[in-house]
DNA sequence: CCTGGCACTCCTGTGTTTCGAGTGCCAGCC
DNA sequence: GGCTGGCACTCGAAACACAGGAGTGCCAGG
């Protein structure tokens, strides 16, 4: 176990790190933090933290940077989550407050933690999976066209056209409409499939490939759309790093391109409370020089989705942690009013 | 008016610089091009050029490379389309047939461009003033609360929440989704405000605030909505460019993540043919040194929106061109289809 | 009008040197 | 035992010098 000591040094090279950007070497941090201790004995410390992996020399005769370990050691006993200044509580509720559907706030989440952070945004659609049924609508298009519109309960909308093996009446359309809805409305996704299954039964023998037909799209879309969206902003800070960076840029936009990669990220977060990934911890290798801030948000208690944001492993953790958290919150509610 | 070998010798400059992205000599231009003339005309030659302004020094006793003006004049004059090989047309017509909605259109469109150009693509999604009315649906949520569902013939999905200030019954809803398709279906958006003007005065007095409130919000959204949403994708092939790009790459990467200066990227492009505006032709700062190629699509003979590549002036105009002369072609045939 | 020759320019790459921040270690001190 | 000042050492970064070479402009001759 680390001194008290020891660990206020470490705390001590990870602020000034964050800070300037460069390696900190013991006088500099003498001068700047009131250790009571000479520079060394600060020496002798981080030799300490330098055996224990905690931080690293980028060259002999330089001086330390922490280590993935030594932030993962900083946020997790170290630092704790900023809280916002209520002016900037005050703009966040202003700025979604404006939002006019849902596309929108996600749009402004997106471009509000970007701004806030100075980082890359993730933002993730409210998942399907886990929101429930509003509305299902069967539009007659052509005689044998329907098209299929699916309302959740978190204001996404899904459509697919439906080619039916036969002609089918407005009235059928009605009837089928009618009884889906009284059986699925209200419903959570995964509830819906056993619950329509005999359905079919109920219509003449006629109708009934065309009713399967629209059946198997609506399940189709239950699971195949749970193929989640994800909106992504701010991307211009990434060049806000390390100024010898097109090296390091490249790959982190690449990965940050893929949705499955960006999905995995926010997958990968804790369903409950906030998530920190750092470096390596990354399963992604172009993003083995970043952290992930990530937290669930819904309208209720539960998640439907994530947000957080990308970042340099060297980022200012209480902050960022602070302002994606905030953002949560603030989606949250927006979501439950609507 | 330059002579014929003068053009000459500028096309070779263009094509030269752009593939091997150094200022490029006399000498190399002799060994590398048939001019049939020496090094020293060649010299004669570029001295002209570049007291045309069309080339231009980097500084003394280095090669000469292309101005805006030099490839303004290559792109209109010495430059064709190429057209694309048909092993390339091929993959574009899988990689789209396989899409399953128009987010999925627009979605693989906005790849199929940055993968085949190896730059950054911007495809608006299908504008709805210029589309018609597929489908008008209005769902009863809550006694006094309806959401509305407009359905584009390009297959886009609008929906709103709408408050009315009374209860509307099922029937009275249904009476007003009726007459609602029957005026509007197929009706281009611009045309639908004066169909729609005299609808209340088919209700009942009770029921007008309500069906005028519907109708404020359709009208609304025909109008507002004509907000155009963009996809951006291959933001990393930003970082092919210069390799001192830090510098130059922060300032594209802010002008593309606004949504407004895309918007007006795609809409200074004319509405037929292909568009190509070089370095300081765009009117925003940060894309001085960046061409944006632009051509308009559509389902039918007319554009319903544009799509583009945007990247470095020092880009290959003509593969550029063809790809996305090609791509835009196949995203009409899909959008006639679906 | 084209060409070869020639002097000149100036960027680029390479090696050398200097400078200084930072380190590790040691002996002494509390 | 733990802290401190002192000291020699390391090594990257910045500054400088220098040669090489690609490229130019100009001129005289064909």
């Amino acid at each position: 176990m680390l001194s008290e000591r020891r660990l206020e040094v470490l705390r001590a090279i990870v602020q000034d790190y964050v800070g300037t950007e460069e390696p900190v070497g013991s006088k500099a941090l003498t001068e700047r933090h009131r250790l009571g201790v000479s520079p060394a004995t600060v020496r002798n410390d981080m030799a300490v933290l330098e055996d224990e992996g905690y931080i690293a020399q980028p060259h002999t005769s330089a001086g330390r940077i922490p280590t993935d370990k030594g932030y993962r050691l900083f946020v997790d006993k170290l630092a704790g989550v900023k809280p916002l200044s209520s002016a900037e509580r005050r703009a966040i509720q202003n700025f979604l407050d404006g939002a006019v559907d849902l596309d929108d706030v996600v749009g402004r989440t997106v471009r509000l933690l970007a701004q806030l952070t100075r980082q890359v945004a993730v933002v993730q659609y409210p998942s399907l999976t886990r929101s429930s049924v509003r509305h299902v609508e069967l539009l007659p298009l052509a005689p044998a066209r329907v098209m299929l519109v699916l309302i959740t309960d978190t204001g996404r909308v899904e459509q697919r056209l439906i080619d039916c093996p036969a002609p089918v009446g407005e009235t059928v359309l009605g009837d089928l409409r009618a009884r889906l809805n009284s059986r699925v409305v209200g419903r959570r996704f995964a509830d819906v499939p056993p619950l329509v299954q005999d359905l079919p039964d109920g219509f003449d023998p006629d109708e009934r490939p065309s009713v399967t037909a629209v059946l198997a799209t609506l399940l189709e879309t239950l699971v195949e759309e749970t193929e989640e969206r994800i909106m992504l902003g701010g991307a211009a800070n990434l060049t806000r790093f390390n100024h010898d960076f097109p090296l390091t840029i490249r790959p982190v936009l690449e990965a940050l391109e893929e949705q499955m990669v960006l999905l995995k990220l926010l997958g990968e977060a804790k369903d409950s409370g906030m998530t920190v990934r750092i470096g390596h911890e990354n399963f992604h290798e172009g993003l083995n020089s970043t952290s992930v801030v990530a937290v669930g948000y819904g309208s209720g208690d539960e998640a439907v989705a994530k947000l957080g944001v990308v970042g340099p492993t060297r980022m200012d953790y209480p902050g960022t942690m602070g302002a994606v958290r905030a953002v949560a919150r603030y989606v949250g509610q927006i979501l439950a009013e609507s």
